[in-house]
DNA sequence: ATCATTCCTATCGTTTTCGTCGGAATGATG
DNA sequence: CATCATTCCGACGAAAACGATAGGAATGAT
């Protein structure tokens, strides 16, 4: 039940599109070098973001990437999918038998569990999008250096 | 970001000592092959279960497991944290850098929004209790009998 | 004494995950 | 056209996580 590093990199990279004010496309590898991440497997995960949607690229010198929809339109759950793949955190009895749960009804009981524990989690990631999350490292960076230059 | 086979199995276990009314304790191969699970690895899950508190053991000839506490009292959380160990979807900067996000503000959002998923679901699994469970599974077996009793 | 059981620990095989790599396709620039 | 920077594609490798197996010691009822 962990996050994976995929998803957490596609976190930064695309926090790192929105929120900083570069004009023009960012090339995976300037991309790497500020997030200090490994740049072939950023490229990768890019590679995924634009799979879906998240992103769009442009190839040869000058190119890169930006981001290709409305930062309040793209949210930790089209994240989530973009690189994790549909977010079912079980193996619901996919061949173990030929209805679901065979006979046994506790099994149907956890899937329902696993159910709810799902579209929970789908709605709260839906809750939070680029603009959410950018704007809350932008206060967060403002009191940050408030404190600092408050001290003597 | 999946449940682990652990988790399942004890979800199993402790569903088949509450809901099944045995008298005396249940060992652990009786318990293997009613649920059909690998003997030697579910062992090692009920000792998880143990060390956990959630049920005890006797040793020798007809000892076997039982729960140790009201099964209103024994959460999915419980059973979660004994068998996978607390709740941590994220591997925050240990080690990392000297403060947990460094430089990077962005970092620190992410930590937030981990911080967030991982208080609601842990509200969630503790809203589940091996009762809340039971009864579900029972109200079910109802419902399917009564269905293919009324059936021609 | 015997037998059924829990308990402890090591190991194995498979799958997943993270990361590296070589090189092809593309496109701007001069 | 030549060159260079870039995205794109697929293969590979190392390491960790996971599921499961195994041997045998400790314990306790009969």
């Amino acid at each position: 039940m962990k996050f994976s590093a995929r998803f957490e990199y596609a976190l930064l990279a695309l926090l790192h599109l929105k929120c900083e004010p570069d004009e023009g496309p960012v090339s995976g590898k300037a991309l790497a070098e500020s997030l200090k991440l490994p740049y072939r497997f950023l490229e990768q995960i890019l590679a995924d973001l634009k799979r879906g949607g998240l992103i769009r690229a442009a190839r040869g010198s000058q190119g890169g990437y930006r981001l290709n929809r409305d930062p309040g339109d793209i949210s930790v759950y089209d994240i989530y999918v973009a690189t994790e793949g549909q977010f079912q955190p079980w193996d619901c009895g996919a061949g173990d038998d030929k209805d679901g749960c065979g006979s046994d009804h506790n099994k149907c009981v956890i899937s329902a569990f696993y159910g709810d524990f799902r579209s929970t989690f789908i709605s709260l990631m839906k809750g939070y999008t680029l603009n959410t999350l950018c704007s809350a490292a932008q206060s967060l960076k403002r009191s940050q250096t408030a404190v600092t230059t408050t001290a003597p």
